[in-house]
DNA sequence: ACAAGAGTTTAATGAGCATTTGAAATATGC
DNA sequence: GCATATTTCAAATGCTCATTAAACTCTTGT
């Protein structure tokens, strides 16, 4: 039982670092919400930089164990679907407490720590290379490798800004409200625009609709 | 010529807030490249909020005097691929010194201070409504606000993630090198999924090319 | 020339924070 | 049961900053 007080601090830090970032997050917080003192952080983790290392790699343990999200052999279209609407639940909606990885995650990208690269390389890449495959075989045969890239980064832009811009939009419009099924209408609206994006680049034959021109010069 | 010092204040805070952001720039790297000493700056502005206030103000009188974007009154998709343009290069491109506004509104995204209500209202209300202009002339008339909004979102978020995520990016890819030429090629996809996104929703009858569902039961 | 005000500088002050210390409390092995 | 190792705690240390105080310098009007 004597584990009780690493567990709880860890359990503390994750929701904290995963509010504030690590940069903002201070000891004091996540000790109060810990119920423990500051000296613990420090006889457990070394120092601050240490802790918030093995805090991520902890979340990253419990995302492995926790439900993959699964796409079965639905076709590439139902596939995108599924990841968006994984996504952006993950990243807007706020209910499993496992999306603490996902904040931590945002505030990485925000202004990234040292530890950004094993969460790359754990987290994010194979998330990335999941979409990545979908995002294949939905375009041509002979799309670019430049060409796949940028659909994953046009899909998973237009998710994460609903979690970046979310000060701005409060302040653009006040009627914006994150229920379950407005979540469910911006996961659709992507899906949406994705697939069509996808059919029309970089062949604009395939989609003819007036005014298709799709290079500059 | 007394004012001389205020005005070099200004300049290098612009640029140090760009860079650090409010809460991470301090007073002293800001001192540092104005050639002056901290004790200026509480003078001049009083404390480190107001200063920050004034330089925001500042910039945006800068930017007001600036030449405006214009869309002429090319079609829509013009004026559309235009706007991307200039967006994007605004935001990844990194040339012109006016840009360190573009710097301060991607702070104040990620973590907003009391300031960003009158950047909002001064600075990124008027764009977001050019843009939306843009975006309710390409939708059918029959589209509702709330598509309007989510395309508009679809294509801001699309750019900003070419900064965001650039952390991120490098890591999973070694290979990106933000070129002029790459730049171009990055707006004309995004505005090329955008086109393409606001033909098919909501009426995907429109463009019927296989597999086209678009809502999900 | 010089007084007075505006502007600038150097040198404290103090708040907030991570980190350390050393002693007290608690568990563990014999 | 006792000795040793582990864990907790309160208090202290030292660092980075913003903010202030007070001395100093320039400018300007008379």
């Amino acid at each position: 039982m004597r584990k009780t007080t690493r567990v709880k601090l860890i359990e503390a830090a994750l929701e904290v670092f995963g509010e504030r970032g690590y940069h903002h997050a201070t000891i004091q917080q996540i000790v109060r919400r810990a119920g423990t003192n500051v000296a613990a952080v420090n006889y457990h983790f070394g120092d601050k930089a240490q802790f918030y290392g093995e805090v991520v790699s902890h979340a990253l343990n419990l995302d492995q164990a926790a439900e993959r999200m699964d796409l079965g052999d639905e076709p590439p279209e139902e596939q995108l679907r599924t990841f968006v609407f994984w996504f952006v639940h993950n990243i807007v909606g706020m209910h499993k407490p496992s999306s603490s990885l996902e904040k931590i995650h945002i505030q990485e990208m925000v202004n990234p720590s040292p530890i950004l690269d094993t969460l790359v390389d754990t987290f994010i890449r194979p998330n990335h290379m999941k979409l990545r495959a979908i995002v294949a075989a939905l375009l041509p045969d002979d799309a670019t490798e430049q060409d796949i890239r940028h659909h994953c980064f046009s899909v998973i832009g237009q998710c994460l800004h609903y979690k970046f811009a979310r000060p701005v939009m409060d302040r653009l419009y006040d009627d914006i409200e994150f229920t379950e099924d407005y979540v469910n209408a911006l996961a659709e609206h992507i899906t949406t625009v994705s697939l069509a994006g996808m059919r029309v680049v970089p062949h604009q034959g395939i989609v003819a609709a007036g005014g298709g021109r799709t290079r500059r010069e």
